[in-house]
DNA sequence: AATCGTTATACGGTATACAATAGTCTGACA
DNA sequence: TGTCAGACTATTGTATACCGTATAACGATT
């Protein structure tokens, strides 16, 4: 266990990205870095810092000298982002579960089982819980820019998901089709576990593709 | 045309970047800030924001307390990335080649001549216009982190381009398919272009993997 | 030789200042 | 009444000076 020292900087970055995820930051408006700097009882440097890489990330837009602002979302995006994870994320998973180690599967079970407690308790953490369980089945695999993109993407989904699914019986799917995963991740089916990841995300978008249609007809009527 | 406003971070940014891509910054040291800053005329601030981007960018890697490294170069990313790209790029090329405009078939051709233009001249313009061309075959997608991800592959790879393929008729045979691919793109032949793109990759990918290899038995010898 | 202080260097961060720019407001003028 | 120039304001982007501290290098000690 080798213990991590996290600048200022990391930290902000990861509370205003969650803040992004979460909603919490308006769109249209540009952040006020002074403000945001003295809620937080930091400097504009670090913060500074955690917002270029934000923008790096795909999770802000700047304009000079008129700040940062948060990037909107939009149905095509969803599209994009979803057929890139069904690009690269089913296969991780399926190469990942014939690299897992017994310490990797009791954290993918762990993880699950938090996503479960979440579930059942403090939803604001399922989207964090969620994306955690994602990438347990993708770590093994060990390959760091395949995982930084995946994750990335998983970020983005999880804007829109939480945006858009007030889940009704989507909970009980997606807990069914978390716990079919792990089976098979765990029992190293690589290609099956594949398939399953493929159709778990494809059903995602699917819910998402229908509530932004019927949020587009809600907002014509 | 629309007038782009560049911040100080910005252009450092892409400073730094091309330093690290053509490998003049030193891959075991520290990069020393307030020697960098001094030396570009700017403050640390722009220059630590434009260093945290690297870092998302994957480019650097940071530990706290002593800076940023260069990210080191090794023979399994060099499969990572290629695998990334065969995944991403081929495909994302056929559907912009059906997408493309007239302007966007200009760019790509002017893209193509200024390759060979330094090709047979400034050889140190060769790697960013080889990317530049690249990315013109993929840039009428218009699906903005599709092609920020394919970017980001394209100069990871040509880190590993630049050093270790000293070209010896490798230039012309990078010559006659980069024209073949910008015909057959031009001619909206999508599935034709992602093919050849495809093999395209993959022989960049298996010259790289000779290279490293007798790289590696020369080391050993 | 290995370990343990000590010291120097550079990093991460704060506070403060300031020029430049974008947005807003105001008032004159058509 | 509408609009347009210009003044005013707020905020960004950058610079400068400074501080505490982690890390590495070095030397002393056993």
């Amino acid at each position: 266990m080798s213990i991590v020292v996290q600048t200022l900087s990391e930290q902000i970055f990861s509370l205003v990205r969650d803040r992004i995820i979460s909603g919490k930051i308006s769109v249209d408006t540009a952040i006020r870095q002074d403000a945001l700097a003295a809620e937080l009882g930091v400097s504009k440097i670090p913060l500074r810092e955690a917002l270029a890489r934000l923008e790096q990330e795909g999770l802000l837009l700047s304009h000079a000298n008129r700040g940062f602002f948060v990037r909107p979302l939009n149905a095509d995006e969803v599209e994009e982002v979803y057929a890139l994870r069904l690009k690269l994320e089913p296969d991780a998973v399926g190469e990942a579960a014939k690299l897992a180690t017994d310490a990797d599967r009791r954290a993918a079970r762990a993880a699950l089982d938090a996503l479960d407690v979440a579930a059942s308790g403090d939803k604001t953490q399922v989207g964090r819980l969620n994306r955690a369980f994602h990438m347990t089945l993708v770590r093994p695999l060990h390959r760091q820019i395949t995982l930084q993109i995946i994750e990335r993407l998983n970020i983005i989904s999880e804007r829109y998901v939480g945006k858009h699914l007030e889940p009704a019986g989507r909970d009980d799917r997606a807990h069914n089709e978390h716990l079919a995963l792990l089976d098979l991740w765990s029992a190293g089916k690589s290609d099956e576990v594949s398939d399953l990841m493929r159709r778990h995300i494809a059903m995602t978008l699917d819910d998402l593709r229908k509530q932004f249609e019927t949020e587009k007809t809600a907002a014509s009527a």
